[in-house]
DNA sequence: CATCGCGGAGAACGCCCGTTCTCCACCGTC
DNA sequence: GACGGTGGAGAACGGGCGTTCTCCGCGATG
């Protein structure tokens, strides 16, 4: 059952890695249904063969890749706002990591909103793993809201403060939405008048 | 040069709209890519030769459908806004009116969004339309906050809610995130100090 | 009435996709 | 060294796509 390395074959976990890498890095660039297996195949370095003995079929490895990615976000965004220190400050946080990450020269947008409109509408499984991914951040925001002694109506306020500047900052192609959210998120949160 | 109606045959500014109808429905509830010509022929009631003279390619039937979109989207948020009477109701009726649209049983977000998920990082004609769609909002609810006497950061921030709204309430799969913005919207506005 | 041409209906074509299968080189074992 | 089996590399397969082509019926014209 366990498995024993041998010299020049890699463990699976390596060559599952390798393909998510390799499938994460060409489904976000240039979409899904636009990426085949052949060509994830080549990217990853790994014999097709064995890809479906890994995975099955592209949809595990689709919804592997957003798993992971939801991960990834999750860690990201509770690093920002761990870094800060009020409940004020943590909240505007989630705004200087999407200022970060719009910033980066691979931006291409939420992958979540993205695989939502190219496959929301003809799988659930994409679209279930989507719905999740979103639920689990408004109910994120809604723990540091509850922290910071805000009401809960502003939690979704600042959610749809974030979705709306991931969805800006990606089709206009610059990252400026990030400031112009925090900056409304602030008034938001002020106006709220949260204790302390 | 110009066309004579003839008994059986339908005019082509007709059998046109009804392809964009047909199109317009299909590639909104079920994606792009998803809808084979095929599957638009049948469901348009168009001989395929004929779908061909009048468009040339899908591409163009794409380009088409997303340009009227972006023509009736803007006819009715003026609407919906010119029904309101003071400037600072002028604002929020942008988001009264994304909550009619929310509530309709066929919404499924907004369709420049999910096409820019589907096609963006490949077609650079839907990101081209997209992106101008996109803009000529930001650029209305500039002058909306500019004749309110607002400042011009307030408008992107508006902008934005709206965004969110709309990529929220398409993956939630519930209208709430309309009045959560307008209830966002409202507080910015007010915290903007608006003259009058 | 014979003929011409145009338009309707859908089959055909070439290509690409996801998935499976074939072939062969290479390893451990007797 | 012979051999069985496992894994690598990629061709093969069935299906679906966008696009084009063929065939047929029908109405207009002499």
């Amino acid at each position: 059952m366990s498995q024993v390395r041998t010299a020049g074959r890699p463990l699976d976990d390596e060559l599952r890695e390798r393909v998510l890498d390799a499938a994460d890095r060409l489904y976000y660039e240039r979409g899904i249904q636009a990426v085949g297996m052949d060509e994830l195949r080549t990217a990853a370095g790994v014999p097709m063969k064995r890809l479906y003995a890994l995975f099955g079929a592209k949809d595990a490895i689709v919804a592997e890749v957003l798993r992971r990615r939801s991960a990834q976000w999750e860690t990201g965004v509770r690093a920002a706002v761990d870094a800060a220190t009020s409940p004020r400050e943590r909240l505007l946080a989630v705004y200087d990591h999407l200022a970060a990450w719009f910033g980066q020269t691979d931006f291409h947008g939420c992958i979540f909103i993205n695989s939502f409109g190219e496959l929301g509408g003809c799988s659930p499984e994409v679209a279930a793993i989507v719905r999740a991914h979103k639920a689990a951040f408004q109910d994120y925001v809604a723990g540091l809201v509850a922290d910071a002694g805000g009401p809960p109506a502003l939690a979704a306020q600042l959610a749809i403060l974030a979705e709306g500047a991931q969805t800006t900052a990606a089709i206009a192609g610059t990252p400026e939405a990030a400031v112009q959210a925090r900056a409304a998120a602030a008034t938001l949160v002020d106006a709220a008048g949260l204790p302390g």
